[in-house]
RNA sequence: GCACCUGUAGCUCAGCUGGAUAGAGCACGGGCCUCCGACGCCCGGUGUCGCAAGUUCGAAUCUUGUCAGGUGCACCA
């Protein structure tokens, strides 16, 4: 369905072409003074230069020549130069059945699908989630569904951190506890066991007091870094227990991710990617992109327009080593080979975005993407504490994001449990699904470029900008709609009639914004613009129920309207709260 | 040092492809449940849009300068 906002447009471009204007100044949008009207065009005001003539007597012709829209109901020429317009009640109720009546809300899918990859999540094996990777799930996940809901072909990849140092950490301290594991033996011909020799909590635990001891113990670091090497050249124990480790890790990430309605269409990682690299390096320098630079190969990334230094992109290390830099190139090799993505969005800390200027811009100039494939850079900020600062658990370390999940339910079960009784296993579900929505709306509804204060108490209110209140609205909703099915027996279909008060008359207005805000959150992959929509539909309901009665409607068609459009707004709104990647429950 | 990002009400944030009186929420004060979920709705005050110039009929929005905070600057990931 064509927008609302560019039919009221293509009215207005008529009449300034009627009036003898260029119709290009016809835009319209909704209004910022609704006190005044519904929808306004400023294009009197920027024509004036061009016909040397006074705004309001332009802004006057094209009302002139408006005279017999039926998209229109009122149009006012306002100085200096505004056209204040006010919709057609029966259009905009013509709107919303069409609208209502098709699966996809009236958005449209692209004419020309892309296969978009999406690259979040980006753990790390063998280590806990920390609150540091809730920003990348929470918006990757949205920008996921709602690239999809476009109509694109998306993969998610989470993209782990499979690959370096930490593999040979881990496998060391392994040997030094069960040295007479299999993998440790060279003679050791049969099958490896299926079993892995470490539970998820062992691993937990072996890593970091490995990490610990290679910062004292030299010997034991370098015992590590061949460890390494030797699995990269392919250690045959050592790729088995590699295995074991990605196996108990990953079964481990997905318990994690699905408590988070988060999941990835692919579980890649950086060792995926490693047999890719000689090749590539091989290319890179046989087409003369790459040269040695202190020992190290590096590629040139300088461009004119640069307003500051561009160090080269190294590709190896002075000892030959491949970095992180190599692995990201060559997961783009690997990827353009198996995918053959029109898009990439990496949804990476925005601290990183150097990184990742250099891999894009070595990528291209090396061929190893086409010209017009789209690496697109999705920088989010810091998730800060209420004093403003990095988040941290009050002994000042990184928390984990379990914990950080189980402190908001409880919050939450808390607020449940005053407001409603109910059981405990009933309050105990809804705490994890309202919970969910409160840590989700309360990072998404922020820029994600930017930072943010994480504020449990502000999240888990269900009062002002909040995921809760989002829900509240759902479920009141539901509500009213579950006891008029009793009353009536069914929900049935009937059209939506035009409301003549002005709390309907926004509701319906804001309900019809939804495809054209969906184009634009996929247009600049900005979730928050969902939510700020949301917000203003939940705010309009809400009005809109205070002000009438629905259930208690005396005209039974009237009503059956007016049930409809609940269920319109109700669709409109789980819609939306999908697309950011959480849900309603029936009651709360 | 160089570059990038941010600076809007007491607090948390929208608005930034220039348009009318700069908006929400929280907090604060007052009102509304014999009636569809009061976790709601209504009413009320709060601003040198960091500062200073410039472009424009018009600037929170564009340009330049400046101040403050944050971040990043090749052999970690």
């Amino acid at each position: 369905m064509k927008k609302i906002l560019d039919l009221i447009t293509e009215e207005m471009e008529k009449a300034f072409g009627k009036a003898g204007y260029d119709g290009k100044y016809g835009r319209v949008t909704v209004s910022n003074r609704p006190d005044l009207c519904e929808y306004q065009c400023n294009g009197a005001m920027a024509a004036a230069k061009e016909y040397h003539k006074a705004p309001i007597m332009i802004a006057s012709d094209v009302v002139e020549a408006l005279a017999d829209t039926e998209v229109l109901a009122e149009a006012q020429a306002v100085s200096p130069g505004f056209i204040n317009l006010k919709i057609s009640s029966s259009f905009l109720s013509g709107y919303l059945n069409d609208m209502h009546k098709e699966e996809r809300l009236g958005y449209e899918k692209v004419k020309e699908p892309e296969t978009i990859m999406i690259d979040y999540g980006g753990p790390n094996v063998a280590k806990p989630l920390h609150v540091g990777h809730l920003r990348s799930a929470i918006i990757g996940e949205s920008v996921k569904r709602i690239a999809r809901f476009a109509g694109h072909k998306v993969i998610g990849d989470v993209h782990l951190g499979d690959w370096g140092l930490q593999m040979g950490l881990i496998i060391m301290e392994l040997k030094e506890r069960k040295p007479d594991l299999p993998y440790f033996d060279p003679d050791f011909q049969d099958a490896y066991p299926k079993e892995a020799p470490f539970t998820i909590a062992e691993l937990e635990e072996i890593y970091p007091a490995a990490s610990a001891r290679s910062k004292e113990d030299t010997a034991y670091k370098d015992a590590a870094m061949k460890a390494t090497f030797e699995l990269q050249q392919g250690h045959r124990g050592y790729q088995a227990l590699l295995k074991h480790i990605l196996n108990v890790s990953v079964s481990d990430l997905k318990r994690n991710y699905a408590n988070l309605n988060v999941d990835f269409d692919l579980w890649k990682g950086e060792s995926d990617a490693q047999p890719y690299i000689p090749d590539m390096v091989r290319k890179m320098k046989d087409e003369g992109y790459a040269y040695e630079s202190d020992g190290a190969l590096v590629v040139d990334i300088k461009e004119e327009t640069d307003t500051k230094e561009v160090p080269p992109c190294m590709i190896l290390k002075s000892d030959g080593a491949s970095l992180y830099t190599t692995t990201d190139l060559a997961t783009l090799v690997e990827r353009m080979k198996l995918y053959h993505p029109r898009r990439i969005v990496y949804v990476v800390d925005k601290r990183q975005e150097m990184h990742f200027v250099q891999v894009f811009r070595c990528a291209k100039k090396c061929g190893l993407v086409e010209a017009d494939t789209d690496l697109k850079f999705l920088g989010f900020g810091t998730m800060n504490g209420k004093d403003g600062k990095a988040f941290k658990t009050r002994e000042g370390g990184v928390m984990r994001l379990e914990y950080l999940l189980s402190d908001i339910n409880e919050e939450m079960l808390k607020k449940i449990r005053e407001s409603r009784p109910m059981s405990d296993e009933e309050a105990g579900e809804i705490a994890k699904v309202v919970g969910l929505s409160a840590v989700k709306y309360g990072d998404l509804s922020n820029q994600a470029s930017k930072d943010y204060i994480f504020d449990i108490e502000r999240f888990t209110s269900s009062e002002g900008n909040t995921g809760p209140y989002i829900l509240y609205t759902i479920v009141r909703i539901k509500s009213i709609l579950k006891k008029y099915e009793e009353q009536a027996g069914a929900v049935l279909e009937a059209p939506i009639l035009a409301e003549e008060n002005e709390s309907g008359r926004a509701l319906m207005r804001e309900l019809a914004r939804f495809n054209a805000v969906m184009e634009n959150a996929y247009e600049e992959l900005a979730p928050h613009k969902i939510c700020a929509y949301i917000y203003d539909l939940a705010n309009a309901f809400n009005k809109f129920y205070h002000e009438t009665s629905i259930l208690g409607t005396e005209d039974e068609h009237v009503k059956k309207s007016r049930i409809q459009l609940l269920v319109l707004t109700r669709r409109v709104l789980e819609t939306c709260i999908g697309l950011l990647g959480f849900e309603a429950p029936e009651r709360m």
